[in-house]
RNA sequence: GCGAGAGUGGUGGAAUGGCAGACACGCCAGACUUAGGAUCUGGUGCCCCCGGGCGUGAGGGUUCAAGUCCCUUCUCUCGCACCA
């Protein structure tokens, strides 16, 4: 292939219709050669090769995407151009790497289009994948293709059911008909994860309240184990922190009040024992079974109209903390079990009924909430904790607080426990309360149970039955996948009743223990169920008798670096933690945890710098510049915008610049001719090579691109003045690039006759480099005075410290500064600077 | 409100406590050119009496030396939000 020089012609392959830009080398047939290339010969295949140790394998793995029918946009690649990168590196160190892709192919806005269109779900899912695949194909990530799965297949959804039928057997699922997130646009019930300031997080529609049958995963009995592993993975903090924070552990203690007059007992969680004497009334959530039980004959019909009123609320206007507590009072009192005395029980939905017991006790002197219901409703606040050192704290008592104090302190109106500090007293009255059996320590979880069935279509099938006589009936393994059947409709009936449940002849069948007739389970999984697992199923993807071999969860498990969208911070990576554990126990996996490493990747945002959006009109569709510019452009420019973790617009402009360099590189290899192989290398140029090496190396193992592909270009600018540019500081630049442009240099390389037509250099051995060369046998000394630059100077690399401070003071510039002056100190850094400290007389 | 992160030229961004602004875009000047989102060379933080002075959101502090460490404060982004 000889490219073209100078005037192009319209016809030539480079040219690009609809724009006035020519390509300088032609990026097009280079691209289109490699990839072909790449797949006839599966370059990128991988063997669980047992020669290859343990320390030399790594898995690599980004989030798989979800096939919109959109395509893919600029912000997709941008995590796997970096893992790319970094597989490939890994490759040519002699890895032996597992770098796969696939679809996250179930889910609603398939389902929603179909519903649109008339076109069932998995014509678009298909031709989705179809376009997908394509678009990633075009930017030549060396994925192992043999391993694609998508989640919406039979033969990868049975894994899924059969997960799901592990978790039923260990009483991890479970069924049940609390009031749920409803989305009414998506006619679906919705996990707490999915709900975001009271809205749908998919669709941004605001939920409301529905009692329907749901299936719920007991997430929670992980809760521990979630929350202590962290520990173990190497992620970015603000992840940790924030499934730390949505797991919510609060450590306190479960207190039993008793009710005057009767034998009902209150129980409540508390963080705060040690504020037991401040008790000035009780509160229970509406929805809790004793209201009815404990109510008054006088209060019945308040209560009632309240209890009926919250229900009717959603859980926004419920939680809306801008508005003014609202609640009634039972009739009710309980007794306080530390002194005896008559507490009032009041209804208000600012307590919850899904967290802790669904009933608290109220202490408005140390409870900002508690503090504003008193207020309202005119109840009694008693302070019993004094801050530490203020003369309250001395006397051990204390008049009416003016305001609520909520830090720790001394205790104070706590008889005997009166002058405790709050960590002291919180120890002591909890042993009180266990000895006389009132009471314990307990732990309580912000997280909630995963709500797990969606009322839609386009999901995986629960693999249960409903038997009159025998209940819910796990199908038998052998009789998985469980096959979503076909229907003519798929609209949701938004009943809470999904679409299967119209199909008799599919919901209608026999109860595999009694043989009876029974009922399937009509609801499906959410989207999550697919993604919880993946990972594993690339490991022996067509394995049709287990999920994947144990040979091939040992070879590579667990997932070395994992690379995707912050966005699935808790969603994603807390259910799939959640599986994997349970996996763990069933002795299906063997690491306690999937993923060692995650980075996030930063958004792309546009070129206004806003989120891109369709109605911002601002997004930027990669086949275009794939087209335009190039796979390898598009590649080196997502790298060189700025660190990966963090957002940065997009700026078609800096792609510009990076078109150049790499035109800047492939112009060089124009000039590498026959007198190149003999050229000797300038000493200057040489050096520069290897601290590039030593740079480039570095950077790419830290993920650290976009500084290493400025090393490159420095290096390329120097090489380009030279007239013939030396073999020995060629090839090795050639292959630093060949991560970060490999079509380009795979190219380059083939055109140094490095091998025959079926080679590559894929796995070529990275260039190394000379740590003595990497270092400058002169330095440039800065002096500064009183911390100012005044003068510098040239100094032999580890000229002692005495020398460079008398160089330095011998100079003439610097003279004009000390002259008239006490030097006070001489500070001086090897190889770096002197620092004269003077003072003026 | 609570928690986390970030503020550096006209722009994206570089800087183990030791030369702030690497690299790139843009801009300016020049060269080459029928032409150009082409190429090459040089310049480009701000002010200036051309000696120098000032500069990393603002204000303080530690240090011989601070973009970097500490305190205060402002702004922006993200997460959580009556979880007792």
């Amino acid at each position: 292939m000889s490219p073209p020089r100078g005037g192009i012609e319209p016809s030539s392959a480079s040219y690009v219709r609809g724009s006035i830009f020519m390509a300088k080398y032609p990026f097009r047939e280079i691209e289109k050669k490699w990839q072909e290339r790449w797949e006839r010969d599966k370059t990128f295949k991988s063997v669980e090769d047992p020669a290859v140790p343990r320390e030399k394998r790594r898995y690599v793995l980004d989030m798989f995407p979800y096939p919109s029918g959109d395509g893919l946009h600029v912000g997709h690649p941008e995590g796997y151009t970096a893992t790319d990168i970094y597989c490939r590196y890994l490759r040519m160190n002699g890895y032996n790497v597992l770098h796969p892709m696939g679809f996250d192919a179930f889910g609603l806005p398939a389902e929603n289009h179909a519903i649109k269109t008339g076109t069932h779900p998995s014509v678009t899912t298909h031709a989705s994948i179809e376009r997908f695949r394509a678009q990633i194909k075009s930017l030549g990530f060396s994925y192992d293709w043999d391993r694609e799965i998508a989640t919406c297949e039979s033969d990868y959804y049975k894994w899924t059911q059969w997960i799901f039928l592990k978790l039923f057997e260990r009483g991890l699922a479970y069924e049940s008909d609390m009031p749920i997130n409803w989305c009414p646009s998506c006619k679906t019930g919705l996990a707490n994860e999915e709900v975001k300031d009271g809205a749908c997080d998919r669709c941004g529609t605001k939920v409301t309240r529905k009692r329907i049958r749901q299936w719920v995963l007991k997430i929670t009995a992980y809760a521990d184990r979630l929350l202590s592993d962290l520990d173990l993975v190497e992620w970015p903090e603000a992840v940790k922190l924030m499934q730390r924070n949505w797991i919510g552990r609060s450590e306190g203690a479960s207190v039993v009040f008793g009710i005057e007059g009767g034998t009902e007992t209150m129980e409540i969680f508390t963080t705060r024992p040690d504020t037991l004497f401040g008790v000035t009334y009780m509160v229970l959530a509406p929805e809790h079974p004793l209201v009815h039980d404990i109510t008054t004959k006088a209060q019945h019909e308040a209560v009632e109209a309240y209890v009926v009123a919250a229900a009717g609320k959603s859980d926004l206007e419920r939680t809306d903390l801008a508005k003014d507590k609202t609640g009634v009072f039972t009739g009710a009192y309980a007794i306080n079990p530390v002194n005896g005395r008559r507490i009032p029980v009041w209804i208000s939905d600012y307590v919850l009924i899904s967290y802790g017991t669904g009933a608290i006790m109220a202490v408005p002197a140390h409870d900002e909430r508690d503090w504003d219901f008193a207020k309202v409703f005119g109840l009694p606040i008693l302070q019993v904790v004094a801050k530490e050192g203020s003369p309250e704290a001395k006397i051990g008592t204390c008049g009416d607080p003016d305001e609520c104090f909520t830090e720790e302190g001394v205790a104070v109106n706590s008889g005997d426990f009166s002058g405790l500090g709050t960590a002291d007293f919180k120890q002591a009255i909890v042993a009180w309360l266990e000895k006389r059996g009132i009471g314990k320590r307990a732990v309580n979880y912000k997280l909630r149970d995963w709500l797990f069935s969606r009322q839609r279509y386009w999901g995986e099938p629960i693999p249960v039955v409903h038997c009159p006589s025998c209940g819910i009936v796990p199908l038998p393994e052998s009789e998985l996948p469980l096959l979503l059947p076909e229907v003519k409709s798929y609209a949701p009936t938004g009943t809470g009743e999904s679409p299967l449940a119209n199909i008799p002849e599919w919901v209608n069948t026999t109860c595999p223990k009694c043989g009876g007739p029974a009922k399937r389970e009509t609801n499906t999984m959410p989207q999550w169920a697919g993604s919880c697992w993946y990972y594993l199923r690339y490991l022996d993807p067509r394995n049709g008798a287990a999920f994947a071999s144990k040979e091939s969860l040992e070879y590579w498990m667990p997932v070395s670096l994992y690379v995707g969208g912050a966005e699935h911070a808790v969603l994603h990576l807390l259910y799939s933690r959640f599986w994997h554990k349970v996996l763990f126990d069933l002795g299906a996996v063997g690491t306690p945890e999937p993923f060692m490493r995650l980075v996030n990747q930063g958004m792309i945002l546009g070129d206004d710098n806003q989120k891109m959006s369709k109605s911002r009109g601002n997004v930027v569709n990669p086949d275009e510049i794939v087209r335009e510019f190039g796979a390898d452009s598009m590649r080196v420019y997502e790298m060189f915008m700025g660190p990966l973790e963090v957002s940065k617009p997009w700026a078609t402009s800096g792609l510009v610049g990076v078109s150049r360099f790499l035109e800047k590189v492939w112009a060089l290899g124009e000039r590498f001719g026959e007198d190149s192989a003999s050229a000797a290398p300038p000493a200057e140029l040489r050096k520069l090579l290897h601290k590039t090496i030593k740079k480039v190396t570095g950077d790419t193992a830290t993920l650290n691109f976009n500084t290493a592909i400025s090393a490159m270009m420095i290096y390329a600018n120097e090489l380009g003045r030279l007239e013939t540019p030396p073999r020995a500081l060629w090839e090795p630049f050639v292959l630093l690039l060949a991560p970060y442009a490999p079509h380009l240099a795979e190219e380059l390389w083939e055109r140094l006759g490095s091998g025959g037509p079926a080679s590559t250099l894929a796995r070529e051995t990275w260039p190394s480099f000379d740590e003595a060369l990497c270092a400058d046998e002169e330095k440039e000394i800065v002096v500064q005075v009183n911390g100012k630059i005044r003068d510098r100077f040239v100094a032999p690399a580890g000229t002692a410290e005495p020398e460079l401070q008398a160089t330095a003071l011998a100079r003439p510039k610097v003279k004009e500064w000390t002259d008239g002056a006490v030097v006070a100190k001489v500070i001086v850094v090897k190889d770096k600077l002197v620092n004269i400290v003077v003072t003026k007389i």
